[in-house]
DNA sequence: TTGAAAGCGCTAACAT
DNA sequence: ATGTTAGCGCTTTCAA
């Protein structure tokens, strides 16, 4: 910047001042300072920018896995949202370990994001406060933060979309439905998991119930022995996309009634087609991008608590008789 | 910092010792400053450190798209390796738009990132020489920069792949065999189609050719017309995982010979599974992410060109007889 | 319309 | 083992 200032002539401030477009700058001294920046290939040091006005116009992102369809579509979301606003992302994923959640929270905040988007991993959210407290907005997605944390949500209805998979399985006709969810520490899992047991009332059999690792062997032993029972199930409720996919390769040969929670791509392809609960990751994003951006842009207020729709999406799978 | 300093009762060098790990400070004073950060709940500053250091630790990644499986399978090997090696990752999706590439690559170094990984989508990357010449190592990957620019890349053996696909039809007896690609003007498109070509040798017949954005409607027009000939296809051979898929929905229920090009999920469960040449996007971004701190830790020498194997995964739809 | 000077928070180089 | 000083490249404040 100050060998611009030189070529063009003029002082380190009009630099500045044509690079951020402030007004009142002489159009001729402009165009000479310009002139000098394509001369010199200048380009501003974000840095230093960052370091004297505190605002780093980066958001960062905690989510589970990129490579899951899931957070991948939501990223997206998120990423359109903060180009549109000028910001930039910085990402990780925290392979549900709350260690690494943590520290990719803490490395973020000590970068100075703006604002942070959450999936989080952990129970426990404590170190977030000093920095909500230093003003950095946060907004969890998908799952709640650790108790105490009074931060903005966004989330699915959990809960409501496993109640609406199980009455649709009842009313096939089926009366033992087993369901198949990930490790109950997990919010979701245990959300949708007391849908199904609620929707069950008086049919639940914790035989027909098994919240687990989604691991293929695990996931097959599960399965095997639930159809080794002497009233086995007639339909199967998976609790995410993983255990969907999952499962259907630990059936394959053996057909099955099965809805699952979270759609994917070729649900429709397979035979039969698979009944879904579908929510809308895209969507999921980019509200919780919107709600994080109208807080960096001064809305206070208590912490918001959205919870989005889910919808039933029959494919064939979810309409099998028993 | 200089409030620790002073809380602790030292010098402000020495609580930069402290925080960076330093040796050479006396365990006793060091407690105290920890001390003293934790009671005043500080964290460094990292714009104030990168300004002075030089360095972001920070790589930044240009996709086409983080919601494509391909890519972000891709961007999580690459998150992996810059986390091992104490680096953040900035990226960002192109959405195939050459101008969205140049803006988020130099919006990247602008904020002075230490590396690029990019997937290129446009043809003209002259952009980024000013930046290479500054010493911004960059590694491009699954297609080459445009003309001009000598930089490490790291392909797949896209022509190889294609060759395989069409030799595999052949040998089943196919002699009509469709391909439909991507857009020409991208570089994977239109070796793939090369691949096929040549295989194809006094075969080919370029009525049984479609270059196109894969687009449902559109797809589903350009099979219609192939199969609508006088010689119809009996097997395809679709040039991406996209494209796969939507051809798979276009021919429901009009069975065909298929191998494509880019493995997928779920395509050992469809009826016929589908038979593919897949490519590993988890290598492919470790290597790049690999080959990129190479350079950042000096390494030098000529730009290096990496061709990773493609494999054929037979599952039924590609051994289907005419 | 333009410029000079101070300082953002840190680390490198050089004392002590 | 600890401290002092200068300065990274920019923006802010105030003055001309």
């Amino acid at each position: 910047m100050k060998d611009v200032a030189s070529v063009a002539g003029v002082a380190l401030k009009t630099v500045s001042r044509v690079v951020n477009g402030e007004p009142g700058v002489n159009p001729a001294t402009a165009e000479r300072v310009r002139e000098a920046i394509t001369r010199l290939g200048y380009s501003r040091n974000e840095s230093a920018r960052v370091l004297r006005r505190g605002r780093t116009s980066t958001v960062g992102l905690v989510i589970e896995d990129v490579a899951d369809p899931f957070y991948s579509t939501l990223s997206r979301a998120v990423e359109d949202v903060a180009i549109s606003r000028g910001c930039l992302l910085l990402s990780g994923s925290s392979s549900e370990e709350p260690a690494r959640e943590r520290e990719l929270v803490l490395t973020f905040c000590a970068r100075r994001v703006d604002g942070l988007i959450v999936v989080p991993a952990g129970e426990d959210h404590s170190f977030l406060r000093p920095e909500l407290e230093a003003g950095t907005p946060a907004v969890f997605v998908d799952r709640p933060p650790g108790p105490g944390l009074d931060v903005d949500t966004v989330l699915c209805d959990n809960a409501g979309g496993a109640r609406l998979a199980t009455r649709h399985l009842l009313s096939h006709g089926h009366r033992r439905i087993a369901f198949l969810g990930d490790r109950p520490s997990i919010f979701t899992a245990a959300r949708r998991l007391h849908g199904y047991r609620d929707t069950m009332g008086r049919l639940f059999d914790e035989r027909l119930v098994s919240m687990r690792v989604p691991s293929p062997e695990g996931v097959r032993a599960d399965l095997d022995r639930m159809l080794a029972l002497d009233e086995p199930p007639t339909a199967l409720f998976t609790g995410n996309g993983r255990l969907t996919v999952t499962a259907l390769r630990a059936l394959a040969g053996r057909p099955m009634a099965l809805i699952g929670f979270d759609d994917f791509e070729l649900a429709d392809l397979l035979r039969p087609g698979v009944t879904v609960v579908a929510q809308d990751p895209f969507g999921m994003g980019r509200i919780a991008a919107e709600l994080l951006f109208r807080r960096l842009s001064g809305e206070s207020g208590p912490a918001e608590h959205l919870r989005l729709p889910v919808r039933i999406v029959p494919r064939g799978s979810g309409e099998l008789p028993p």
